[in-house]
DNA sequence: CGTCGCTTTGATCTAAATCAAGTTGAGTGG
DNA sequence: CCACTCAACTTGATTTAGATCAAAGCGACG
């Protein structure tokens, strides 16, 4: 699988012509162009960037895997996670739309990475990131914020993971995503609720009883189980600790 | 106490002499100037340094604190930590001899800072890191380089956090403190039982029973509750998940 | 329109939390 | 130098939040 996508990937970096053509359910396109820090890199140092597709479930590099390249969401969603030998996982972070994952200060990957659903990227090779920084500082700056984003969102999950009760978790969690994929006060989960849990360190039960409660609070309604509207988010703020 | 901290050091920062003169018990000095990135930043920009003291308990800075200085542990030990509303912490990191905390991408601290026994800081201003950078492209990456190191800790910590046993954390927990603070194979813990599950999320009472374990299973020694000898390290390793 | 993966819901179990005493030992003052 | 004190630590008893085990629903897709 590793070897599959890294050969596929290089091909097409060789000749330039791009892939994707999918457009996910739940897929909504990039943001505006100002808020694309892809956008701001290439601008300002001329990088290639080539795009490239996942299917739902494809492993998009692996844990302690090289770190080559640099990704952005285009449409989709993607999943960074950690395992325990046994298989249990840890999920660090949901890609969204427009956000930027895989990049790495050293040469490997630190969590692998999967698309929940099939899911379009934007890549650039890190090691051409990593030589614009060497030579322009708003480069090597925006390297910077990215990463800091990245631990700001690791500091907050911390204390979640150590510290919050399961109610807690998960009102952390639909604010989360209701400020990031809300359209129109309806938010669209690309997940499912084994992977919610292993972004909350719940089982998936656990986060079912828990959105069951708060539909039955009437805090939150559905259309299909992945389609949520928060009906109090007032409610959901008091609750998320 | 934040505004008399505050105080006191500009103070410092007006007239250069410098207090520190307590050497704690678990204090140890600073590792070989080659492994210090302060001296590495500050050779190379020529950044003004001070020192300066807490007491056992001292806050060092609170969480949305603007982030005015940056930090390098000379002796002692720090926690930096979340609080919840309710008094519920969780502690992100432990500060060592040799590391530098405090750093901050924005404007303010993302989490609070405290002494956990008598403490000696270097300190830089954050502005002059930060001009530094914006000039020097070596600051720049030596600054993204340093966050990058929190994330990965961060990520780590997620995993424990969110997916292993108590056992397997407080094995994680020790082998991890092996690692930075044991001399000639023992190690001398600055933090209590309740600082240790703050950090593991679990209680003292937790962690105080699975250090007791291990004890009798000869996986450790005690010389005094905060004097630790490994007896077998394998083991433990294969005992962290 | 049937099937299979996802989700919900129920019953039971358990790891860790909580509540509750003791014990220890480092630091203090006599 | 010793003894006293108090915070820190250990250990035991009990509770509980969430996990695990088990069965239905449901709904999207072929």
């Amino acid at each position: 699988m590793y070897h599959i996508a890294i050969r596929r990937k290089e091909m097409v970096m060789l000749n330039q012509p791009v892939t994707h053509s999918v457009v996910t359910p739940t897929a909504t396109v990039l943001p505006s162009p100002a808020a694309n820090p892809f956008a701001e890199i290439t601008g300002h140092a001329g990088l290639i960037a080539s795009e490239f597709s996942y299917k739902k479930d494809e492993e998009i590099y692996g844990e302690d895997e090289p770190a080559e390249y640099v990704y952005q969401v285009i449409s989709g969603a993607v999943r960074s996670y950690k395992l325990l030998s046994d298989g249990r996982r840890q999920i660090g972070a949901f890609h969204l739309p427009g956000d930027v994952f895989g990049l790495e200060f050293g040469s490997s990957h630190r969590l692998a990475a999967e698309a929940i659903i099939d899911t379009n990227v934007r890549l650039v090779k890190r090691r051409s990131l990593e030589q614009a920084a060497s030579v322009d500082v708003a480069v090597a700056r925006k390297l910077w914020t990215m990463t800091a984003g990245d631990l700001r969102h690791a500091e907050d999950h911390m204390l979640l993971l150590g510290r919050k009760t399961a109610m807690e978790r998960v009102a952390t969690f639909l604010l989360e995503m209701d400020r990031r994929l809300a359209v129109a006060g309806m938010m669209a989960l690309p997940m499912c609720r084994r992977d919610i849990g292993d972004y909350l360190g719940l089982t998936l039960e656990t986060v079912s009883r828990a959105l069951s409660q708060l539909h039955s609070q009437g805090v939150l309604g559905f259309s299909g189980a992945r389609q949520i509207v928060l009906r109090n988010r007032q409610r959901l703020r008091s609750m998320d600790a």
